[in-house]
DNA sequence: ATCGTATATCGCAAATATACGATAAAGGCC
DNA sequence: GGCCTTTATCGTATATTTGCGATATACGAT
């Protein structure tokens, strides 16, 4: 990549591809998955959950808290994770604006 | 990445990230719309209307293709793209099913 | 103060992704 | 046959992602 061109595509476009990115690894959404189950923002107990280890764990937080899905409070040692259920709602319209928008009469 | 350890995760959040990664990036997202506004399956139309070089956007068709999203027939020096929209119908409902499944209520 | 637990971050290695020019392949046309 | 147009692929450069061990940080407990 030699230049960031992404300005030159809709900022429709460009904001459901950051949404679909955070999604684009089985770890982020089965992480997405144990936070929306266990309400009460667990923080190492999705390591457990993972097969990955812990550090691998925290940099996916880390990109699901920059993409806004997640939130995050560090409580010293043990900090706690909480789905942004605001940014959630906006993902879930967006992916569903894009579906409905394809016109898919007429495919080959 | 030492090893492919997408195998460890469940089918369906593999699935999910398989198709969310089709669309983490705006210039396939864009690709989609365009075939999806010209019913007659385009082929370089759809170079004109993106801002990246043909290679380039023969590579995304590629990847969308990979995902399943697209069907191509190449008819020689014209070749045909279009979407699948079966496919398209059932990552929907894969995107659906998981904003949906996701419990929004008590988050922090 | 020291220890232990829980997380984040650093540093590195390997794999992928992104982009593009150059080139090949495959028909249509004269 | 030779030429043009269209598209795929190759080769290459660079950037990003993924993963993990090691280390730092931060707090509670003793």
């Amino acid at each position: 990549m030699t230049v960031s061109r992404t300005q030159q595509f809709t900022e429709a476009d460009a904001a459901l591809a950051a949404w679909a990115k955070a999604l684009a690894h089985p770890a982020r959404v089965a992480i997405l998955r144990v936070l929306a189950a266990r309400k009460t923002c667990i923080c190492g107990e999705i390591v457990d959950a993972l097969p990955l280890a812990q550090a691998t764990v925290s940099q996916h937080l880390k990109a699901l808290k920059a993409a806004g899905l997640v939130q995050g409070t560090i409580d010293g040692p043990r900090s706690c994770y909480c789905l942004d259920a605001a940014a959630l709602r906006r993902a879930r319209a967006a992916f569903g604006a894009f579906f409905d928008g394809l016109d898919l009469d007429g495919c080959c």
